[in-house]
DNA sequence: GTCTATAATTTGATAGAC
DNA sequence: GTCTATCAAATTATAGAC
């Protein structure tokens, strides 16, 4: 049994927008790859912002999916932090692609509202899991964990090299294993 | 005497793509906002890739002015880490968007050649700068530090909120303090 | 569910007058 | 340098047949 067609819809929409963001993919494209007429895709997803929608939500609900996971079927913090590290990893090297919602993250100011609000739960989502998961003690690891993320995300498709993702995989559990507790001045 | 008009199609095309990437911005949104047909536009820059090369170039130029006059004015690491930061707060605060070149290296994929190239550039001088003026010791430093503060920028866009950008900074400083030599298992 | 046909708008770009 | 006029292509979207 295969997929759907709005699941290869949202397949390919997802691609081209962690590609490019969101005015990087259209119905025609669409429709192209998948061998029918772009006023079908219309039966699926009424509008453009529909199906954004539709791919964020995706996008995100699959993420949890793999946090939950994790939580499951792993009790140690910084082992956790690893497959952590590793569910970006796999955006890069085997999707050779953004992390969708980073990439509509910078796209912020011109998304649609209900698009832009999936965007953001991804973020709190991913906050959460790490600050009652990984982090229980200290909020701001959380943040630096996931924005250091991202921008590795971001410099290793620009510099066209794994060297930087995994410099800050590197360094982010050396932060988590030394500096474990301390006090700022 | 007020700017030339190549630098005010610049000025308005920067801001556009700031907000939202390189397709994100056209000769008919700069044309209204300036006061001009777009067609006087294609006297200044011929195809929207020379725009973007040329928007991409001026604001790497300036950011590179800054890290000069860092270097000049600053002698301590600890301190020229500050000022550095600092670049990125204004970008987020008084600016209230991205880094340009955070915002087209999401976007790389898509990306006319010419503009990737400058985009990756900027990259490259800002990993440089860090790497000489900031942590001569440890390389990795540079990356998840610039690879940080572009994620802050991305998260403090998408939750509304400066919080994730201090929270990134704060930790930047105490990483630089603290944990200034250590080894990994 | 998918098609044809079509509308309305936007896009980057060019030719040539002034 | 800026204009008018125009183009070819791409965009999201709708109406209605099958």
């Amino acid at each position: 049994m295969t997929n759907s067609t709005a699941d290869r819809i949202i397949d390919i929409a997802e691609s081209q927008m962690r590609s490019g963001g969101y005015n990087s993919f259209s119905f025609r494209e669409i429709s192209k790859v998948i061998g029918i007429k772009s006023a079908s895709i219309h039966y699926h997803f009424p509008t453009k912002t529909d199906l954004g929608v539709a791919i964020a939500n995706r996008y995100t609900e699959r993420f949890l999916e793999q946090l939950v996971l994790i939580k499951q079927e792993v009790a140690e913090p910084g082992e956790r932090l690893q497959r952590y590290i590793a569910l970006f990893r796999y955006a890069l090297e085997k999707d050779q692609k953004m992390c969708l919602c980073g990439a509509l993250a910078s796209e912020t100011d011109i998304l649609p509202e209900p698009i832009r609000l999936e965007t953001k739960r991804f973020f709190e989502i991913n906050l959460d899991w790490l600050n009652t998961a990984v982090f229980p003690d200290a909020p701001e690891k959380a943040t630096i964990t996931l924005a250091s993320l991202e921008g590795a995300l971001m410099m290793s498709k620009i510099l066209d090299h794994f060297e930087p993702f995994e410099q800050v995989g590197h360094r982010l559990a050396a932060l988590f294993e030394l500096c474990s507790e301390e006090k700022a001045p």
